[in-house]
DNA sequence: AGCTTAGTGTCAGTCACTGACAAGATGCAA
DNA sequence: TTGCATCTTGTCAGTGACTGACACTAAGCT
């Protein structure tokens, strides 16, 4: 037993393959801010972080990949919040609480989240990947928490879907005002009122003739 | 004048290009249904068509874009209907009269559209663009045909994106349903129930435990 | 018949992404 | 400690979407 205290679980191979995987991450970013993201090419980043282009691709299947590299603890962040509703209250609300959790990371970290959205509403294909994968995920979440709590079958009952897709979409809208205002709005507060709309959408009614 | 009767509008020129344009889209989707997507090289397209693959680049922006090169026809029809709505209809009513539009038109031209949609169920860049693309053309009309029935302006207002948004996604299960049945099932009855249990979110509540 | 303009082909180039092979590092067992 | 299997990486060659530059031809106009 020559273990040494640091490694307590993971062995070295599997810290030295994280510790790439972050740098590969932390280069990314800064070349992403520092240029734009069509302006960086993946052997940009690589050579950043000092590893082959081929290397790169092991660990990010796409350029897109790379600048979500860090959402997968934000979804079981999410998931872990939806569990921890109580199992009697309204779906919608369990919802509305989840995404909010979404919310109050984004406040937390801001600046990455800030940059992440400034990139989607620029390049098309961020914006595309992080509906196609990052949100897609957490609307999975969503549709399985929301199934389980009505106790359906979310493959014969629409509803879960619809529920979740109209959360989802509120979130991104949210976000797109968010990014607007340069972060300066507080995001929780604007998905809140997103969520109020939501519950008001039947009772939306017609403006009257401007000021007769 | 020595006109002939043929040229009504547009001269040979546009004529011409109008043809090639169609031989492209007729060629492609041919070819996406026998191979599919992935499976199938611009180079294939443009071959089949008797053209270049830079002429295939000069009438479409990408390979997902000739897929739905016929999508523009099919807005204006929705943009049509949103006008025709009465305007003190409420807006969540005009949008699901607009969004039943579509449906009409997918079961009109079920075989086409059923193709686009099991192209974007298997091949993730077919399914981003859809979204990216065409679903985001239908949303904007939404979002001005709503804004302008409330009377607000839609970048101070959130409402109009928040419910357009929620119109779409339900749009999206519902063709996702249809897809899945093949078609068989009746979109526009799909989208009917969407748009009810759109209606009641607020009203959805816990299942009780199960049959105590 | 001339002149302008727009659609096309060819060619060369960039860049995301992938398969195949070889080499070095790591974990593990004898 | 040694030996072997496994994992991670680098290198190299290749595919395919997409773009810019240039020359050529057909279409519309005078």
């Amino acid at each position: 037993m020559a273990d040494t205290v640091t490694d307590s679980t993971p062995g070295r191979r599997e810290r030295k393959k994280r510790r790439t995987r972050d740098d590969l991450i932390q280069q990314a970013v800064r070349l992403f801010a520092a240029n734009g993201f069509d302006e960086t090419t993946t052997e940009d980043i690589a050579e950043a972080a000092d590893l082959s282009q081929r290397t790169f691709f092991r660990h990010f299947s796409s350029k897109e990949a790379v600048l979500y590299g860090d959402m997968d603890e934000l979804r079981l962040r999410m998931r872990a919040a939806l569990a921890d509703r109580p199992a009697d209250e309204p779906p919608i609300d369990a919802v509305r609480q989840a995404i909010l959790t979404l919310a109050d990371n984004y406040e937390a970290e801001r600046e990455h989240r800030l940059l992440q959205a400034r990139l989607a509403a620029a390049y098309p294909a961020v914006s595309a990947y992080s509906r196609a994968v990052v949100q897609a995920e957490w609307e999975r979440e969503l549709i399985r928490a929301i199934s389980e709590r009505l106790g359906v079958d979310p493959v014969m009952d629409p509803r879960p879907e619809i529920v979740a897709g109209a959360a989802m979409s509120a979130l991104r809208v949210s976000i797109r005002r968010w990014t607007a205002s340069s972060g300066t709005d507080h995001l929780p507060t604007i998905v809140d009122e997103a969520f109020d709309a939501l519950s008001d959408l039947s009772r939306l009614a017609a403006a009257g003739p401007p000021a007769q």
